[in-house]
DNA sequence: ATTTGGCCGTTATAATATAGCGTCATGTCG
DNA sequence: CGACATGACGCTATATTATAACGGCCAAAT
């Protein structure tokens, strides 16, 4: 949260009062969490808001890279390294719903991609599975 | 379509005709289609459906491999090899909106997961950008 | 012939996301 | 200071994507 603020700072980003709430909720949750969820705990403390005011936190979010959004689950969830993250990949337990943020280089992947002349912009990188823990304990 | 009659056949499952005329609209596209776009397809016939049916034959032919989900889109795609369908990965043009589906091994991506003791259940690998006709075009 | 299981169709509703507009705060420049 | 420009916010409404629940039909198995 201080490296966020620092973040917006260096670059003139306003890391409103708003955009910060979102993003405690998100740090503070250790599964991804959908528009709703987050809107739900805004409410929770007493507020009444509307859902588009979360999507425009979130999207001011996405877009500082402080948070990621998990494609396959519609969900949201906060950075773990903002200031070094570029391709992050994800490793998603279908138990726990935790989510592990790989620091990405998929050098071959994005290599494949520009053999054939495809000039990478976003990638998308997310792998369901079970993790370790949730093996163990046979969940 | 006729390899995937013949791989429904020989797995017993049933590829009814709803079923393959949701997977032909979807072998006819050279783009994505959203599960709504298909149902317009389908009601341009002169049919009137209801989303239900979209989803259940989706369902199918998901579970079948003879379609992709393209999570960062909300969309489906045929595959482009069912029998020899795994991990697959794709590469998304924003311009075009053309999907290609390369033959994923992604052997460094599952590697790392598993030195975490993470088993892979599913990949989802979706990379965005122009392709290389869009990039000579200058679209 | 009867049962069984899967597929289909219908209605309704849930869950996720965006559009459009007016207001207010903040910062800029004359 | 005052006028203006910008962007953040809040509200209402609506669009888009997806599922639940129930009953009928039909084909295959017994
Ligand atoms: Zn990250
Ligand atoms: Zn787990
Ligand atoms: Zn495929
Ligand atoms: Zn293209």
């Amino acid at each position: 949260m201080a490296r966020a603020r620092e973040l917006c700072a260096a670059r003139k980003q306003r890391l409103t009062p708003r955009r910060r709430q979102v993003l405690e909720i998100l740090l503070s949750s250790h599964q991804p969490l959908g528009a709703y969820d987050i809107l739900a705990a805004i409410n929770r403390d007493g507020e009444e808001v509307a859902p588009t005011i979360v999507y425009r936190a979130l999207e001011f979010l996405l877009q500082a890279g402080l948070i990621h959004r998990i494609e396959s689950r519609n969900a949201f969830v906060s950075c773990s390294d903002p200031e070094n993250c570029a391709a992050a990949q994800f490793l998603i337990c279908q138990d726990c719903e935790r989510v592990a943020e790989l620091a990405g280089d998929a050098a071959g992947l994005l290599a494949g991609a520009q053999d054939l002349g495809f000039s990478v912009d976003r990638s998308v990188i997310e792998i369901t599975g079970r993790c370790a823990q949730c093996q163990q304990h046979g969940r």
